[in-house]
DNA sequence: TTGAAAGCGGTACCAT
DNA sequence: ATGGTACCGCTTTCAA
């Protein structure tokens, strides 16, 4: 069944048939309705490929992820997927692992695949020092990057100044007394440092000599998280640190339950559903994943609409507070055993 | 730059260019290599849509669930596009929600799209009545639905028995000398029903009256869940129960942060990153989830290939031990008060 | 308002 | 092994 059938059907030319599949004004009411009712009861479909090759578009768009597993970027795919239906695109979504090359690949694919656009979310995609890709990608369709920073043209980057939140955050544990606080981190991404050096530099402003920051890489998993942490601790079964900043909750947890209730500040990063599971609940901060990938989606049809649209688009974080940290109250700077 | 374009350049026909395109056989090596030097140079890309225009196929996949957010589909998607990505196939996510109407026209468009193939994942596809949309679907690709049961042509159903293990949980729990475990559950799923069954059909077996199988469904939220679960107290602070079985690891957690430690064993289902973020960690039955979302993209695979595969697979549950319940353990019979 | 016809860029069958 | 050519089904321009 193709507009050719339609066409004879209905005793029109198969333009015609096109101008009422694609709402053209220039068609009386008279044959517009009756080829709709031929269209109807031959339960036709246009096809898309059809479409797609004269128009070069099938209004798909590439979304990639290291891996949405993750339940930070399973909520960011999420809200994206939406938001992209709600405008009539549907997404191909790309879980590429961090491999380099296997990012490349999956960029090449969807490009192969001639998507209207790439969304890459997560900073796992900027790289130390190559972006070719990205910048090949960019020369035949926008790119959106969620939460990485790449100027290139045709590159459109909507984070969330996770740096200031993590200052702000270290910076008031500080002047709740801490002295001495201990820094997890998985990945070394974009902002996987960003976050690092609001950790630094809070301390810094605060007079907290680096030999007194401790900062330690873990594994992205509970238990080994729990087993350092634990590890960490003296002989007499004290712990090294006042207080915790993890950049990312599931690290968090891993350390409160090495604390096992002792009342020293522990705050995580995305505010994902995690932070409320634990206990004690964890203060974590939302890095506003709903608005990050909301405007992205936005920007995004902007510019299909050829509006201009800034290339750089930054939020503000903000902690959400739970049982395990809260601003402003002072602790004890005195530490105990286990 | 098209095949027309390289064809000239390669001093060939079309017809050779697109022989070599397709790993053709009938190519002489040395006329390959002219054509692959000359597609190389030009840095061509075949156009997909004249492709699936002629071969009626993208090589693109439906994949859909009711909310990616939700980290038991998200693991499953995870896993599904990964494996589907390795067989050459891009999927196309598709979140929408729990609304009859939104999940009809979601398959609609994946079908106008001209997908090869339908995934649907999680029971919650399993309507009460009405599976019109899915027979059209079926006459169109295959369906392939997980953790649902709609016997119809052209379907395939791989499933968890979660029936079972359930069965055999509360049971467990009930010759561990539990007599009035709670049920807690969120939607009346396919597979949500199936649960359920599981526990009643244990508690008859074991001569538990009706009246003391306490069934309650709560909202997917956690802080409800424990607000629900606290405000069963009687007047002197005592639970009405012994146990509980939760429908989902969620609601489990809910209600181990109500009994803020008390001993009373507690097991969810999905065994999810939660389970081992809770404090105590949580008792949980696995599904499978690996294996179905494996095996589902084995089965398409097969049918691609033309081989005859079953309709329906069924798989094993196994509980996953943790701190919150340990079968064969026997736990007081006597409530305290809080 | 409508129709005819030329693309769009491939695949595949039939000759040679 | 290679070339010619008829599709695949739609959009769009040009004429009428």
């Amino acid at each position: 069944m193709n507009i050719y059938d339609i066409a004879k059907r209905a005793g029109v030319s198969i333009a015609t048939v096109s101008r009422v599949l694609n709402h053209s004004p220039n068609v009386s009411q008279k044959t517009r309705e009756r080829v709709e009712a031929v269209m109807k009861e031959s339960n036709y479909t246009p096809n898309v490929f059809a479409r797609g090759l004269g128009l070069n578009s099938m209004k798909m768009i590439g979304v990639l992820c290291t891996d949405v597993s993750d339940i930070f970027y399973a909520q960011a795919v999420s809200i994206i997927e939406n938001n992209l239906r709600r405008e009539g695109y549907h997404a191909i979504l790309c879980c590429t692992g961090s491999e380099m090359k296997s990012k490349k690949k999956s960029i090449e694919l969807l490009l192969s695949k001639r998507v209207d656009a790439i969304i890459l979310v997560g900073s796992a995609f900027q790289e130390q020092f190559d972006h070719s890709h990205i910048e090949a990608a960019a020369k035949k369709v926008p790119v959106i990057i969620i939460n990485g920073l790449i100027e290139l043209p045709n590159t459109y980057c909507i984070l969330c100044d996770e740096y200031k939140a993590v200052f702000q955050t270290v910076s008031s544990m500080l002047s709740g007394g801490c002295r001495k606080i201990l820094y997890l981190y998985d990945t070394q991404t974009y902002s996987g440092m960003k976050k690092l050096m609001g950790y630094q530099d809070a301390c810094g402003a605060f007079g907290i000599p680096y030999e007194q920051q401790i900062i330690q890489k873990v594994p992205k998993n509970l238990e080994s998280v729990t087993q350092i942490v634990l590890e960490s601790r003296d002989e007499e079964g004290r712990f090294p640190f006042d207080g915790v900043m993890a950049s990312e909750d599931l690290l968090a947890i891993g350390a409160l339950k090495a604390l096992k209730g002792k009342k020293i500040p522990v705050v995580g990063i995305n505010n994902s559903v995690l932070a409320e599971c634990s206990t004690p609940t964890l203060s974590s901060i939302d890095n506003m994943l709903l608005s990050l990938c909301t405007t992205s989606v936005q920007i995004l049809s902007q510019i299909f609409e050829d509006y201009t649209v800034p290339q750089k688009i930054s939020y503000n974080a903000k902690l959400i507070e739970r049982e395990s940290f809260h601003p402003g109250e002072v602790n004890s700077p005195v530490l105990t055993p286990d």
